[in-house]
DNA sequence: CCACGGGTGAAACTTACTTTCACGAAGCGT
DNA sequence: ACGCTTCGTGAAAGTAAGTTTCACCCGTGG
């Protein structure tokens, strides 16, 4: 069929708006008249029917055609979809992220929203970069050869310590968690060597959870600290110190920041305890999955 | 038949991927063969036609085009049109991540860590994006006018539960979580016009919570749902949705990027709600900063 | 004055998309 | 268990979009 595209069809270096332009003088008028719409307003364009842009340009789906071909597109499907994708692209707002800010006091809900979503997938990112995956093997191995699990955390990071004692007994390892010193302070004591204690302090200051960890220590558990502050007491009764990178700004982010930041270093010494013995594992994780079943209404999908 | 579906996703601003995979399970069989293809590779669906993609799906047309209907498009062109953007919109997945997949099994410690983050990341980047300011904004300020707040949650959303209580506690709001299912259902029927009652299941099926819901709808309270598919059960007895979405791959990445996804939409109108007054609320919190203070230990200078 | 050749649109044609319809399977009330 | 609906489905009919063909116009050069 049709030899001859003028233009070698191998494609478009820098953006196909740009190509098309370039070549422009030398389409026909007809087809000139198409491109200057194309390139007037890509996005618009993609959502014209062949029809419709004929019409507009004054000319014939023929001419669109042919126009299509001399920019190196197949036919006019072709050139639609590239159009869509370029107009996509080229919209990008890098947006006024108040960056690792505050939220000033003017904003609007939508503006909170984009920021605490930045500064929460931040935490998130960089906290993963930061951390340290000889520290995590080390501290999955002292979890998956474990007897026993403690799981020690106070106030906000009660919550993850709680996940995190949940995460492990789905898996089948025994995990503990205590909401109460005295009663976290007594199992402590009756930890000893071969079993794990993880304490887990954003600020790395909370005594409670300095003294059970230490406790577990001295009974000859190996002991980890989870902790925004590399330097804080807590990591001085651990053997392993893992730790979050959550800026968190002010109080005002209600510390979610490094809540988040927290679950994704629990998330990720789960995935590779859980990878240690995959089938068994899987198959905790199947049966306890199958257990709330019946607590689930058979999903209708109607529309409401 | 059906006239324009009522669909409440007129708002899918952020992504339409996102916005396909939330509804993925609201979707017949046939339909999510269609959806899993385009989510999986955009770019490539965008490039096919209507009778490609059927086959590859292993359907008719007539499928895919009630696909595209059920996702809120107008037909496979405009579908079509609108991945070509999104695909190019999207970055280039990082490297080798293995985006929204799983772990292979041969994985390193490292790589699991880079993956999760991914996703972690992803999840509440993603859920920001698609979040509805508009909607936010009246669960805000019912949660601000509200006299009293109940707060639901089961199983991984509980804890979710659990820190939205304590934040709206910290600033002085009157809220509160029941893990039992019966004080929950004493506390709903207790409520009435003017309160606000928030029920968070990921999945949108977990028939306590949206037993609970229900009691408290019928007393007069607005109902809040917070769930990652947006026509699960839940929301059909909630006055305001709000959705996540968290494209949870498989049970092992141990549903973490749900509860970040889920904290983040929390945190959010946390701060909407601390925004609305601002001195009330940052003295409560100040307060309640205070009142834990004895229990820190004197940080040895953090970081350095 | 008559070929000639590119540019063009009308119309034929093909392919893609959309709608309709009937069948079968799964739930629902009796 | 029995019909009765409702829902998901693909085949086929129907419509619209895209593509090709072709003859016409119009300027140019013999």
């Amino acid at each position: 069929m049709a030899k001859s595209p003028k233009i070698s069809a191998s494609h478009e270096p820098g953006g196909l708006i740009v190509h098309i332009s370039g070549l422009l003088p030398s389409l026909s008028p007809a087809e000139q008249r198409v491109a200057r719409l194309v390139v007037s307003d890509p996005a618009a364009a993609a959502r014209r029917t062949i029809t419709d842009l004929a019409t507009a340009a004054e000319t014939s789906e023929a001419t669109v055609i042919r126009f299509c071909r001399s920019v190196g597109m197949d036919g006019y499907p072709q050139l639609r979809i590239r159009l869509a994708a370029e107009a996509a692209r080229r919209v990008e707002p890098p947006d006024a992220r108040v960056v690792g800010g505050d939220i000033p006091p003017g904003a609007d809900l939508a503006q909170i929203i984009a920021t605490i979503a930045f500064n929460d997938a931040r935490a998130v990112e960089e906290t993963a970069e930061q951390l340290d995956p000889a520290v995590c093997e080390q501290v999955v191995e002292a979890i998956a050869g474990a007897g026993r699990i403690d799981i020690y955390g106070a106030g906000a990071s009660g919550f993850v310590a709680s996940d995190f004692q949940q995460k492990l007994h789905r898996i089948g390892r025994i995990a503990f968690y205590f909401p109460d010193v005295h009663t976290a302070l007594t199992s402590a004591a009756l930890l000893g060597r071969g079993d794990v204690a993880i304490g887990i302090s954003h600020t790395g200051t909370t005594s409670d959870v300095i003294e059970v960890l230490e406790q577990a220590r001295t009974r000859g558990a190996a002991t980890v600290a989870l902790t925004n502050f590399p330097r804080s007491p807590i990591t001085e009764v651990a053997d392993f110190v893992l730790t979050t990178a959550a800026r968190e700004t002010t109080y005002r982010s209600g510390a979610t920041a490094s809540r988040l930041a927290q679950l994704t270093v629990v998330d990720c010494l789960f995935v590779g305890v859980a990878a240690r013995n995959r089938s068994r594992a899987r198959k905790a994780l199947e049966a306890t999955a199958e257990a709330v079943q019946s607590h689930r209404v058979g999903a209708s999908r109607r529309r409401a």
